[in-house]
DNA sequence: CTGCTAGGGTTCCCTCAAGGAACTCAAGGA
DNA sequence: TCCTTGAGTTCCTTGAGGGAACCCTAGCAG
């Protein structure tokens, strides 16, 4: 955890960061993202510690981004994403592009993506809500809004 | 910093949060991206510890995300954006529209991004670097790439 | 040529989060 | 009755983050 809290800052980023900011919440995002869903599925598949994953999950509930519901009649549970947390996988799929194209190296891309619109393999681009257009870091003034500390 | 390594995991997401995913990185590039480039003007701005500021700042010179340029002849240097490093603010613009959406408030966002090619006021949208239309969570099979480590 | 100032860091200590292993608890099942 | 399994909790150790003080270089004022 960042010990500087991030959540009370005036920028959409650090309250981000301050839901899924911290080590290991992005992956654990991925892993419910693709299916899996129960404590010991994830402690396994990350190798994380289980104190801190049951933080980390705790911690995004109470966030919102995923639910936490029961399975069997048994104690058991798992772990779904909410649609807010739906919503936060594009973060990743933004990740997702970034990596492959600066750090894949030769072997190429771990994992692929077929959009269900085409048919096929593609990846994620960024355009403007407004005109469709491409919309990257250079192609934006940015400006203060309402929300603005000053 | 995590202290697990997730630079060498079969996973591109691990491999980003790697570069940019310890605490204050992403303040460091989105304060970079919007003009500020200085070691003192960074740690004025975000409150972060000096000590943590260096080496956030050499980790992202490490990876390529930033450039040290000396801007004077007394030994003064600036940080700026790489284009690998522009290309990573992508993933802050799609945090940016997470925030404001999700966590934004009665306030309303903290800053507003206006589109050079529409003239509005906007945000971003992810899209099919394929067909164009619109990719998120729901809308991709994943599926083992050239690079898994199965 | 001495001292002052400013940018850009180091160094040091303290605290608290991450890692890791062991322990707990509830509900079936043999 | 004991065993197993999922889902945590507890406890200890280590090392990263916070914070303040210190250092180093090069210009510049007197």
């Amino acid at each position: 955890m960042q010990r500087t809290d991030f959540s009370k800052m005036a920028c959409s980023i650090a309250r981000t960061l301050d839901v899924i900011g911290e080590p290991w919440s992005p992956l654990i995002l991925r892993d419910v993202w693709v299916g899996m869903s129960r404590f010991e599925q994830l402690q396994a598949d990350l190798g994380i510690s289980r104190k801190v994953l049951t933080e980390r999950l705790n911690h995004l509930v109470d966030h919102g981004v995923l639910e936490r519901r029961p399975y069997d009649n048994r104690p058991r549970y798992e772990y779904v994403l909410t649609p807010k947390g739906s919503e936060l996988v594009d973060l990743l799929m933004v990740m997702v592009g970034w990596g492959d194209k600066h750090l894949a190296g030769e072997a190429g891309p771990p994992v692929l993506y077929r959009h269900h619109a085409c048919g096929e393999i593609s990846s994620v681009e960024l355009s403007c809500a407004n005109c469709g257009k491409p919309m990257h870091a250079n192609d934006v003034d940015v400006l203060a809004g309402p929300g603005s500390a000053v």
